[in-house]
RNA sequence: CGGAGCGUGGUGUAACGGCUAACAUUUCUGUUUUGGGAACAGAAGACUCCGGGUUCGAAUCCCGGCGCUCCGACCA
């Protein structure tokens, strides 16, 4: 893509009204804008970050056999009062609304409820299960305050699976093969060595549900960290009985601040018997489905890795979430063989399918760098006069600063 | 939901109750420049969040609303 074609703009200042860093750089380098507390807007470079953020988590889903599927932001009321979760008084932070024939509805801020009663039509016998099904969905939540940039939004995109099992044991083979799956989505992200699996308050039916917490200052939650077993135990849960669960002692623990960006529990009956649903085993006997959910909010991920990847010049993304592969910069030139030899050479890297973003604009050195260091493409390739006479260009590390200098026929 | 603070060109700031609301950035024109947000000249851009009130006079003081931020509570 061509710098010149590019809708928005970089800004040297964040707006006053946002303290977050992780907002303050995505909102000056472009990549998302406030519409109002809690509420963003993604723009082309950010939204390519999304994508290449739901593009590692939907390959892994697929792996493990997930089902993608795309469900209603709006709900029935009838589904949620079957679990009583519709009243204001049990769950305090829906957005509802009425159809102009008065009819309630919510917007929903999980989808629990919807999919377990969808999949009544299609899950009668054993024969239909196991099954996984997922979607990547606007959630809505209407929190008393929100915070943190995108890390804790109003209405922001969630990736929740919800698995389907016989019984307790085939449904525990799942939740681990589940849990393998997001240690692999934490480290394609960038975010694997500061990401703990972190035991935390399992419900009615399971002792523990598990939190993948990311270190850092802007996380709101508390974490005591075992490095040696790489595994963590939010503040909620801590107890002598966790400690012996887990064969650990509490003087190995460090406290932390760290962010939940993924989370997956085990649900048992809840739904299944609430909503009816329910199969026949190998003897004809009805049963209730055994259920799990499993969320990630790649917002909040985004926002995590802006957190973690980012320096006092700008962003420096992790090359599995950049926007772009490459920044390509041709520094003006007055003979005008600069931005020759610059556009061949974006043609031919697009042509190989490497994504370049091209400043191809009539701008001075220094607001190029300035603007590329801010964006924080990993790789950045400048083209000047200087490195044209010997044929060669400057490639630049963003995150190290290191500079080698190639020939241009070789990229 | 408790507590605190703040609303001024697109953005960041300034202005004692008193001149045409200032400066920087931004955008546009021109000249000049070309390896780290260049320089000069000219221009554009504001009912000072909204509604009342006090006053000869309000960006400034008072009341109400709306919005934003921070601390805490909450976060299935």
């Amino acid at each position: 893509m061509k710098q010149s074609h590019l809708f928005t703009k970089t800004r040297r200042e964040a707006p006053k009204d946002e303290v977050a860093k992780n907002a303050q750089l995505l909102i000056r380098a472009g990549y998302i804008n406030k519409e109002m507390a809690g509420v963003y807007s993604f723009l082309p470079l950010g939204l390519r970050v999304m994508n290449k953020i739901v593009q590692i988590i939907r390959e892994e889903m697929n792996a493990i056999g997930g089902q993608e599927v795309h469900l209603t932001a709006l709900q029935d009321k009838k589904v949620w009062e079957m679990t009583n979760r519709w009243d204001d008084a049990i769950v305090d932070n829906w957005f509802k609304t009425k159809l102009k024939n008065g009819s309630d509805v919510g917007l929903g801020f999980t989808h629990e409820e919807p999919l377990t009663n969808l999949m009544k039509d299609h899950i009668r016998s054993f024969r239909d299960l196991p099954r996984a099904i997922y979607q990547f969905q606007t959630k809505f939540r209407n929190e008393d305050r929100a915070k943190s940039g995108i890390m804790r939004a109003r209405e922001f995109l969630m990736k929740d699976l919800y698995s389907f099992n016989v019984d307790d044991e085939a449904h525990q083979a799942f939740y681990e093969q589940a849990r393998k799956a997001y240690t692999r989505i934490f480290d394609r992200l960038g975010l694997g060595g500061q990401t703990y699996l972190t035991f935390a308050a399992g419900g009615s039916f399971s002792k523990y549900s598990h939190e993948f917490q990311t270190i850092t200052d802007a996380g709101e939650d508390i974490i005591y960290v075992h490095e040696g077993k790489r595994l963590a135990v939010n503040k909620e849960v801590l107890n002598d009985e966790v400690l012996g669960d887990l064969g650990i002692s509490r003087t190995d623990l460090v406290e932390k601040k760290a962010v939940e960006v993924g989370n997956i529990f085990s649900l048992g009956t809840k739904f299944s018997d609430a909503l009816g649903l329910n199969f026949k085993d190998a003897e004809g006997k009805l049963k209730p489905v055994i259920m799990g959910s499993y969320g990630i909010g790649p917002g909040r991920v985004m926002g995590t890795i802006a957190e973690l990847w980012s320096d006092d010049k700008g962003l420096v993304w992790p090359e599995s979430v950049s926007p772009f592969a490459i920044h390509l910069i041709a520094l003006n030139d007055e003979s005008g063989d600069v931005k020759k030899a610059t556009d061949e050479l974006y043609e031919k890297l697009t042509k190989k399918d490497v994504e370049v973003l091209y400043d191809d604009r009539d701008e001075t050195a220094g607001t190029k760098f300035s603007d590329s260091d801010l964006i924080g493409i990993p790789r950045r390739i400048v083209i000047s006069a200087k490195t044209l006479k010997d044929n060669s260009a400057e490639i630049k590390d963003r995150k190290t600063d290191t500079v080698e200098m190639v020939a241009i026929s070789s990229l």
